[in-house]
DNA sequence: TTGTAGGCGTTATCAA
DNA sequence: TTGATAACGCCTACAA
């Protein structure tokens, strides 16, 4: 790999002048010299050295995408769709603009910590972080922080978070199921924190709002961890005769709910009606195809690295992006 | 941020002391002034400069993974179930050697390499490469690169492969149809290079083996492209009267396969038999579950990495491995 | 056992 | 318009 110093040496200048053509500071350097230079480049190929550059500006032009993964929930916190399109979001955003992005999936939020250091990685793009993760972050970095679908007022006050409207998600979606005269519905999740209990809370309002009384009993609850799910499902197939409609927190769940109801014999939606949140490929392919929440998770990627690109910047952005949702009606609901 | 040197003036001692403790170089260190050392650095809570480091030492920790986009199929590599499971085996395996890894997605293979040379990246892994791509970046790139699913002879010379035995796979699937009395099987994929060729001579091999006759027209080709899909699947759905089951080159077109069956009133496997190749969540949560070949594709991730890290550290590696395939028999062919 | 000094490739300051 | 030189943080050969 050839360097700046070695070009200058080649070429009879100095170094200084080698850099200023490449960073285009045209008015410091002379036409003829400037052409020679850029021949020059073109010719052997010069790639810079970025270590170096960091080194000298102070500045990595590495934006860190830290996963928090929750060690009961996947082995693989990648292989969920919702995580690969995120990341595919994100990505891209980031490579546009002519930033590397470094991904970092740990448990452990001091590692994490410890890999953005090392990097001095320039701004954050946090997700799974749970109330107050975020903010023990931000008071070790001080540099730009932006998280995704973190539910924490306090948190606000010290990083941007992308986030959706959640509740009314539910909400909207549950009404839809009691105007087709669903009263009996059960709500299926894994935990009741951060997104979960907001998307819980939008259920439990439209319910309310229609006069139909919540009980503990109609929370249905996963455990999505390999050798639990079976047992699982089990449960909550056995359970769910005392229910006409089920919201799922996820795309994911409903798909998985829709293929344990089938083993069954349990047909969807003429035994049971089940709706999803997300959109995502899983309900999309399967028939009858999955009645849910729509949300854009690319977008949620793309908008939280532009945000934070922004910041970058210096840009002024507001510290709370809520995207919308929208119902998309499919096949797994019926009137009743 | 500290530094050695702040470190060393506060302790009143030289950098290269310093510089030794950190590095577990015990001998040339009094366990007194180890001990100091160590003490303050937690106290301060250390973290190297990876830029500076990588500066002095001319390595990087960094292993690239460039996935080579292919324009015209996916808007985003990433939400392929098939992508995403191998970057989650990559990035694990790297994480826990004490690497770095840097994603790439690109269709232009001279940005890849612009990408991997400004990092000075240790090593390469290559996925999604066409034929010679693969040499063509390692005639330039002079490090430890693996490729996987490249099919190459010419390739090997240059660098190690890691994939299936793709043939094999559809092989002995479609010699599992015939066995259930198919005899008018079609094969469903989107090209015919690397590993979708290699799934096809399978294909063809099966049936020249059981004396069946190919013919072109038993090549169903889907166009993956969004809007392209509809039209392709109108065209394979009418196609397929003329077969009693179809041999998908992956799960995520059994999948959608079986989806615009459904749609048509087309019911698998009553009226078609429908078989996959991956085993991935689509086709483990379709009802019925899909008959597929199964690979393990964390698995080609994590022996990708483990043998790019064997390489950076000198240890022989062979310069192909192939990783087997089995049938999972479930509910989509039926005997006939 | 500890310290000094030079170098890695780039950028930035300031002088020529 | 161009060039010398120091600085970024770390590592290491060699000297003390």
């Amino acid at each position: 790999m050839i360097t700046i110093k070695e070009i200058a040496k080649q070429l009879n200048m100095s170094t200084t002048t080698v850099s200023n053509v490449i960073h285009g500071k045209t008015s410091e350097v002379s036409d003829d010299t400037k052409k020679i230079v850029q021949d020059f480049l073109e010719k052997v190929d010069y790639v810079p050295n970025i270590s170096a550059r960091n080194l000298a500006q102070n500045e990595s032009k590495i934006i860190g995408l830290a996963l928090k993964a929750r060690a009961d929930k996947y082995e693989n916190l990648i292989m969920d769709p919702f995580v690969s399109e995120l990341i595919g979001g994100v990505e891209e955003t980031i490579r546009n603009a002519g930033y590397f992005m470094m991904l970092y999936i740990s448990s452990d939020t001091n590692e994490i910590m410890r890999h953005v250091s090392t990097w001095n990685v320039d701004g954050l793009i946090l997700f799974g972080m749970l109330n107050d993760d975020g903010i023990r972050v931000s008071e070790k970095y001080k540099k730009p922080i932006v998280c995704i679908d973190t539910y924490s007022i306090e948190g606000l006050k010290h990083f941007t978070n992308v986030g959706l409207d959640d509740e009314q998600g539910t909400y909207d979606m549950v009404n839809y199921l009691i105007s087709q005269g669903h009263k009996k519905i059960a709500f299926l999740s894994d935990n009741t924190n951060g997104v979960d209990l907001a998307r819980l809370n939008g259920y439990k309002k439209a319910l309310k709002d229609a006069k139909i009384k919540y009980s503990p009993s109609n929370f249905l609850k996963i455990r999505p961890h390999t050798k639990d799910l079976p047992e699982s499902l089990e449960e909550i197939c056995e359970r769910s005769k005392e229910f006409t409609a089920i919201m799922c927190v996820s795309d994911l769940y409903a798909v998985t709910l829709m293929a344990a109801f089938a083993d069954r014999g349990i047909s969807v939606p003429d035994d049971i009606s089940v709706a999803g949140f997300d959109d995502n490929m899983l309900g999309q392919l399967h028939r009858p195809a999955l009645t849910t929440v729509h949300q854009n998770v690319k977008q949620k990627g793309t908008v939280a690295a532009d945000t934070l690109l922004k910041q970058l910047k210096k840009i002024k952005t507001p510290n709370q992006i809520v995207l919308p949702t929208n119902l998309v009606i499919r096949d797994t609901v019926k009137k009743i």
